[in-house]
DNA sequence: GGATTAACTCAATTCAATTGAATTATCAAT
DNA sequence: ATTGATAATTCAATTGAATTGAGTTAATCC
């Protein structure tokens, strides 16, 4: 991927845009607002945020949404996100099947399709993503012209690399530029991400992390992933690889973390005492049925799960950890009541102002969802800088 | 720390701000470099660039380097930093003792000094560092009126955590704002951090890093710290205490980590040979002797190191990692030719444009420097913001 | 020596912010 | 009910910093 952002000067135009940005941001942070409250937050005049303001509702993007009175004074106009001022497409793409969501400018899944592929050549995917952005775009005629940009996941790693053709990544796809691919067959931006990264920004836009900067995301796909969100931002790594925590090896008898907690762990250990189970609907009902061998294995994948959860806070003490995926809520229910949270880590605070596990978005298509909230992240909040 | 940084807005005054700081950080990359050059990789216009450019020479931060004659065209004047155009303390306390550098703007250290410490207590402490900034002000008299700031690495955590009292930290500053005290004590903006993390930054500064944007940094200090650099900048966590990766648990004979990769660990092993080894240049006679034991060590050391390197590459997948700190030079060497490099990483390419282990800074004052990178940095890097 | 190329400068313009004064709508006290 | 305080908002003028466009300078290429 990229490996040197391009550091850019600013004009009065990169200016507008990225207080265009933070305006949006704030409104979507607080559900309503008044310009004065936008402006004190910025540290912008309120002049300018009732410009950009009067921009934003011509442009569609903000509706009015009355008075507050609060107190004294005249009482503000609040603002409110339009959710069909912008649309963001996310697609997952999956070995066998493209999911497909469509999401307003709120965040809210306006469609949602699941395709089957027939194979996972560069054309036959492309083919099939173009189909449902097409289908998408008929059921909904108001995002047409309206498109923010897609958000694609695709099993990863990115590019050749030592876990390569491990049968988690796409064949045909190591050693192409994806990301030009996608946003030339539907001419749209587009922002490449593995399933972990997407969801992890979901929480941001959506979920659970709505008022975080600083967090992790633990992800249950086939494997154990990592998303990690700093400063508002995903950190990416280098080469669009970061958050591989299914691969590094724990203490106790599996060799690597996701060979104790992941769906491919469990459907192991569920096979070996003579259940084939394949989805999540069926992992759900052994769950409610409190089946002997799954809770086994819950035992050992907590205890798991607490190691993975002590690496990351110590390695990025983040305000807390969401855990969520592809996996029945109730198991992930299960995981936060019961994981063992480390003593030993510097997010073992006596007053934390954030539990330091909490439950994340869950289900198939916690990814897809995620990979629209690539998009919208990137409308909704402009990169930081610091206060000096 | 910090949990949530201030989202501003943009104006005028902060966009030349912004693209001063980013003309110095061309200019520091580059070493000597012209005013187009400049402009072309800041996206600004010539003219822009000449304007920003007269003001810092104005301000005596820029030097002009005679003219480059590079094939047709006019030759472009050269630019480069003026060493005594900006200065930057570097402080690192520690329980014994107080470390101070100044550094001029080029990164080169103008003066070191150390003092001794009676106590911890934060009186005892700020009387100390106040006294060393004075000290130092007095042999560089041209950088009084010309300081940018100070850097100040403490031992961490910082605040109280579940790694809090264990000995590493400091008595009489769990609870303190260090960073106000400080900087109300010398009368400077103060950037706070731990040891690895400050080092870290130093590679970026002056050292094997200025290249690159996204890093890792494997520091021995008294423990092993990480220090994590992401799009230019550290990555310092919810509340400052990214980067504890001595106390993730690993797999083999050692409970955590720096049980077997660290000062200490090396001390009681040899310790228990009855080596009784204090100071860097000790170990460094041992190491030039080829002691047994302290080979020994280095074995299971490298091994350990080994799986820092998986957890670290797999998580970030920086462009490279680099290994540095409180260490003779010949060990670290030792470290970056025998540790083994996990094959299971995503840093395993087969083409990949960087080692996956270089050597960093070493020796006593390695966090020291580091700290003055802290501002540093902040002078020479405008943060940065995303390509559309 | 003339054409070409690229860096650089000057003056005018444009963009988007700020500033300061005026207006409006509410709360609180009399 | 009236009046003063408070805060949000608007209008018009100003300012700061970047861009634009035309011109100048100094090198290489032919």
């Amino acid at each position: 991927m990229i490996s040197t952002p391009l550091q850019q000067g600013s004009n009065a135009e990169r200016s507008r845009h990225r207080n265009r940005q933070a305006v949006l941001g704030q409104v979507h942070l607080a559900g309503t607002i008044g310009r004065a409250e936008i402006a004190r937050a910025l540290a912008l005049t309120t002049q300018t945020v009732s410009n950009i303001i009067a921009e934003l509702s011509d442009d569609g993007m903000l509706i009015e949404k009355g008075r507050l009175s609060a107190g004294r004074g005249q009482p503000a106009i609040q603002y409110a996100l339009k959710p069909e001022g912008g649309y963001a497409l996310g697609v997952e793409v999956r070995p066998d099947a493209v999911f497909a969501a469509l999401l307003d400018l709120t965040g809210r899944a306006v469609t949602t399709e699941r395709v089957a592929l027939a194979g996972t050549d560069p054309d036959i995917v492309l083919d099939h993503v173009t189909m449902v952005y097409t289908r998408a775009l008929d059921q909904v005629p108001t995002a047409r012209g309206r498109m923010l940009g897609a958000g694609i996941v695709m099993p990863g790693p990115f590019g050749l690399t030592g876990i390569a053709g491990m049968g988690t990544d796409l064949p045909g796809w190591q050693e192409v530029d994806a990301a030009t691919l996608f946003s030339k067959a539907i001419d749209l931006p587009v922002v490449l991400s593995n399933d972990a990264n997407a969801a992890a920004m979901a929480e941001r836009i959506t979920g659970a992390a709505q008022e975080m900067n600083s967090y992790a995301y633990l992800y249950f796909g086939t494997g154990l992933g990592l998303g990690l969100i700093h400063g508002g931002q995903l950190v990416r790594g280098a080469y669009g690889n970061a958050g591989e925590i299914g691969h590094i090896p724990i203490p106790g008898p599996h060799a690597k973390l996701e060979d104790a907690v992941s769906r491919l762990s469990v459907q192991r250990h569920l096979l070996a005492a003579g259940l084939d189970v394949h989805d999540i609907d069926a992992l759900d009902q052994l769950f409610e049925q409190k089946n002997a061998a799954l809770m086994t294995w819950l035992d050992t994948a907590c205890d798991a799960l607490g190691h993975a959860v002590a690496i990351v806070e110590n390695l990025f003490d983040p305000q807390t950890v969401v855990l969520g995926g592809a996996m029945p809520n109730g198991i992930l229910e299960h995981f936060v009541a019961n994981t063992p949270l480390p003593d030993l880590s510097v997010s073992n605070r006596p007053h934390a102002p954030h539990p330091r596990l909490i439950q994340g978005a869950s289900g198939r298509m916690t990814a897809t969802l995620g990979a629209a909230a690539l998009i919208l992240n990137r409308a909704l909040t402009a990169p930081l800088s610091h206060a000096h």
